[in-house]
DNA sequence: GGTTTATGCGAGTCATAACTCGCAAAAGAG
DNA sequence: CTCTTTTGCGAGTTATGACTCGCATAAACC
């Protein structure tokens, strides 16, 4: 809301504006994940940019601002990819099948968009931004849920969102061990994080199965 | 080496000071835990402590050294849950019995000094202090290796330590969803914590068994 | 007691970095 | 070709916070 408009001058001519924003959130995000929020000056993301550093404020009231919008961006990009990796039918394949594609997918987009995993994790917060990224974490916990719930009937909402919660951060601790390893040490790793869902799961569902009998 | 005596003057008398020094490592830790380090400032330190300002730096050269210190004390308190968790009988228990026991050890520590897990994870690094951690990280691959090694005889030395890295990730991407939830979900998701390390060591051990023969 | 050395203070210094301001150039709109 | 509005600049302002300095007190050692 406090970002879309300005409130007294409403801003007209936005065609090279727009650009520029785009080509300020690029430098920021360069910046910002190779020196954190707080060691990052607003100084060398203009000089990154290649503009001068009262340019930045004709587009971003402040520092956190810019911050929200390199956030903002890399939300939308890994939105993309949630769409992708989970489509509903994706549910009725068998376990293997399914983490399979799934991570597939999820790994191939932190792999292009390296900045992705510093933006989401390791990141000093501007104090509200990582309330500005939970929605998107409900997201994948509701999508997760809804896939436990098509294999699991059975279960209650609130052991569902459990399983869904503990696989998705068995994914993310485990991300980072396959973007940091070389390529060579990757699809070992790959293949462990697979292995680590896939036993989970199984395990979960195998116990579940016992108890609804 | 160069935080215990001083380049020129060697700092005779340290009864008092010595108290002074884990007064302000104390009040360090508070500070630091609940603001990060960037966002903390010399100044408050010092008012949590009860001192003046300068008297910080009659005994610390820098924000950075007590920094150190602060991570010093707590991989000192960590180190010694270590010890306890892992005697070297523990390899022969049954997977459940193992986790259960190195889970519960290591799940009392962080509950009983939570800032351990805001000091190991989420701190924006004085640059040389996440270094300082690493041997830290390397002792528990160590060991987790070992247990490995014990249990899988016939495992090559990099195959150990990729599942015990990998293990290692699991728990602690899970420890801090037991240590966030209120006292009622804790057991849940203990529980949970421990099912995803048994199921994905059973899966490694059974892998593996069928590999070799 | 007298001397020395550690401890204690807090106002002041200094560097850093977010942000402003006045002014210039360029891009529509008429 | 004017007039308006957006874009662009970079030196200057200002707040913040790490760290110093000169000076007081208290504890050891003689």
């Amino acid at each position: 809301m406090s970002t879309e408009d300005g409130a007294k001058a409403p801003i007209r001519r936005r065609e090279r504006g727009e650009r520029r924003m785009a080509q300020i959130v690029e430098a920021a995000a360069v910046v910002l994940v190779e020196r954190g929020y707080e060691n990052a000056n607003t100084n060398l993301i203009a000089a990154q940019a290649g503009i001068s550093p009262g340019s930045l404020y004709q587009f971003f009231r402040n520092k956190e601002e810019i911050a929200r919008a390199v956030a903002r961006n890399y939300a939308a990009i890994f939105a993309e990819a949630l769409d992708q990796a989970f489509l509903i039918e994706i549910a009725d394949l068998p376990v293997e099948a399914m983490v399979d594609r799934i991570v597939d997918t999820l790994i191939a987009v932190n792999v292009a968009h390296p900045a992705l995993r510093t933006v989401f994790r390791g990141w000093d917060a501007p104090p509200g931004l990582a309330e500005a990224i939970r929605p998107l974490q409900e997201g994948i916990i509701d999508r997760v849920t809804m896939i436990v719930a098509r294999r699991l009937p059975g279960l209650a909402e609130a052991e569902r969102r459990v399983i869904a919660t503990v696989t998705i951060e068995i994914f993310r601790g485990l991300v980072p061990l396959v973007l940091l390893s070389d390529t060579e040490r990757r699809p070992v790793f790959t293949r462990e994080l697979k292995r680590a869902l896939t036993s989970y799961i199984a395990a979960a569902e195998t116990d579940a199965a016992l108890h609804v009998r």
